[in-house]
DNA sequence: TAGATAAAAGACCAATCGGTCTGTATAGTT
DNA sequence: AACTATACAGACCGATTGGTCTTTTATCTA
């Protein structure tokens, strides 16, 4: 990796939290140059423009999740155990987070929903590929015989996400893990009763 | 109301709509402006900063969720009755949400809660209110015999909010409505199951 | 190691930001 | 109807915004 990529990537990086923590409205080019440690001509010269970087950002932030979720998704091979293991890896967002901010997906979402803007398309597509993930996992496992065939794998899919999502943003306006927790409890009894 | 309380009411209300689709950073000024058809002089003439504008904007949009809340709540006696009519009112967000741009608690919590602000107190005043609601129903049930008392008033308010508000953030971004029924159908058969 | 290439600095730009202030029009009071 | 109080318009302010461009500095290649 040559030193400008070795740049880039840091900027990436370094920004994707500043843009987690504070919103993409809520981030001057000022606050990515101090977190950053570069003035305006070695950022400029990487990216075209603050919107550019901000999608840089958060395919980046999107990357750090995908790979923590399949890191551990992969570590099982029945469908249920998988699902299992997929809710209970959320614990370890309170003690070791992927990116400093909070969820990047529900971050993004939040402040895009409203707007028609490439960054809101980027979210949509983050939570899709998430939602396919838990969808594919139920219908393989449909399929080997290890859940009943009545299992809606979309509503699974959907109470899993925003059962995690809201209890991640109860926990972190609370300053209390305990939501997450309670959550993460919950969801592995609707899998032991409903799958 | 003098003309100047309902100048102001009609400031506070156009201007949290504005706030709600497009967040504090996001809403310039000239933005609050164009909503309310007045000049700079006719905003500043009520209200000493955005700041103050914004506090009053989130306290007015809570106010709209708060009296749709109680007044579903308040047609039930019954315990059980009350957090399930609670829970289903969140089907009318849909067709007739009190206030466009989804949940401003939601959005002020995303938007502030890596902040030390006035509107971070606020939502977390809010969503407090809105746990303690619910604590209070579930306890008063279990005083009654109506629910039995192993029930953890605490742990049933965590569920319904993190449900209602995670599914709200998915049918927003997806602009599907299918993720809010099925969360509220999920927390009818957990109430169903768990009271 | 010299020369070419590219990375980063930093001065600079117009536009917009939140906010102030004075003048004018309108509302409320007698 | 006349006077007073205030609601509002709109010009104006310095600071900050995202972005450009030239110059300097560092890296890569021959």
């Amino acid at each position: 990796m040559s030193k400008a990529e070795a740049t880039k990537a840091r900027i990436i990086q370094q920004s994707a939290v500043v843009f987690n923590q504070k919103g993409y409205a809520g981030s001057s080019m000022a606050d990515i140059m101090q977190a950053t440690g570069l003035k305006k001509g070695g950022i400029y010269n990487h990216f075209a423009s603050k919107d550019e970087l901000a999608l840089a950002a958060f395919d980046y932030a999107v990357s750090l999740i995908s790979q923590r979720i399949w890191s551990v998704v992969r570590t099982k091979r029945n469908a249920i155990e998988r699902l299992d293991a997929l809710v209970s890896s959320y614990l370890t967002y309170i003690d070791d987070p992927p990116i400093v901010g909070g969820c990047p997906i529900l971050n993004t979402a939040i402040e895009t929903d409203d707007t028609d803007s490439p960054l809101r398309d980027r979210a949509l597509a983050a939570i899709n590929s998430w939602r396919s993930l838990i969808v594919k996992i139920v219908e393989k496992g449909i399929k080997k015989g290890e859940i009943e065939a009545t299992v809606e794998a979309d509503t699974i899919a959907t109470i899993i996400i925003c059962n995690i999502e809201g209890a991640m943003m109860m926990s972190k306006l609370e300053k209390n893990p305990v939501h997450l927790r309670r959550a993460i409890a919950h969801l592995k009894a609707y899998l032991r009763e409903n799958l």
